[in-house]
DNA sequence: TTAATATATCAATGAAAATTGATATAACTA
DNA sequence: TAGTTATATCAATTTTCATTGATATATTAA
């Protein structure tokens, strides 16, 4: 018995893409980093010195997190400033939400 | 200068809860399962034919998608029935979408 | 009660990704 | 310019977890 969903050619592209989403947010640290940053702009160090991780450790988890496209950043004279790109998480939410809820397809 | 959203003891335990959901869901082959699933309870073989992936891979996936609660599981002769347990899907939604969403702490 | 089918479990392997340590770069400050 | 601070990068290690192969269990059918 064929199942319609997993059909569709286009069906690949969105479940890779929502997958990719799910493994970038899908650990603890960054959950953490987004939460600090939902409260407004921070530089790196203040990140770290609030999560106790190694500054290198948190640079790499925000790399991760902006090359996704979920953070964005601008230096200000040394410090490096992130911020939340609302505007992509509230795409991948909403391309959640419909993923998962009850009978969308 | 320390940050609010990380202070919270409840916090840990949300954060964990939410993490472990992200986990379990963040794989492309379970997402195909969900989706699936979403179109009406299937046996185990109805799955693993459909999605060309091992039987005891799926049995896998199944089984951490059902110890997690996103699924349930009852016996119709010699098949075991899977289908989504709505209820808890839409909790752990819920609490993604708070958590992300701009402003709510 | 034996064979066949459906599903689950378990140990071993492999791959992806987090973490660490060391170092590089860039911007301030004295 | 030299020293200091903030951040990034890179290679090595470790951890986590999906996958595989083999086998066990449970149900049905002959």
């Amino acid at each position: 018995m064929k199942i319609k969903c997993c059909q569709r050619k286009e069906f690949d592209k969105k479940l890779f893409d929502l997958n990719e989403f799910l493994k970038a947010v899908s650990d603890e640290n960054r959950l953490r980093i987004l939460c600090i940053l939902k409260s407004g702009p921070r530089c790196v160090c203040d990140i770290w010195e609030n999560l106790e991780l190694s500054q290198n450790l948190v640079s790499h988890h925000l790399k991760a997190l902006k090359d996704f496209g979920l953070l964005k950043s601008e230096r200000s004279g040394s410090n490096i400033i992130y911020s939340i790109n609302d505007n992509n998480i509230d795409k991948y939410l909403k391309s959640l939400n419909i993923f998962l809820k009850k009978y969308d397809n």
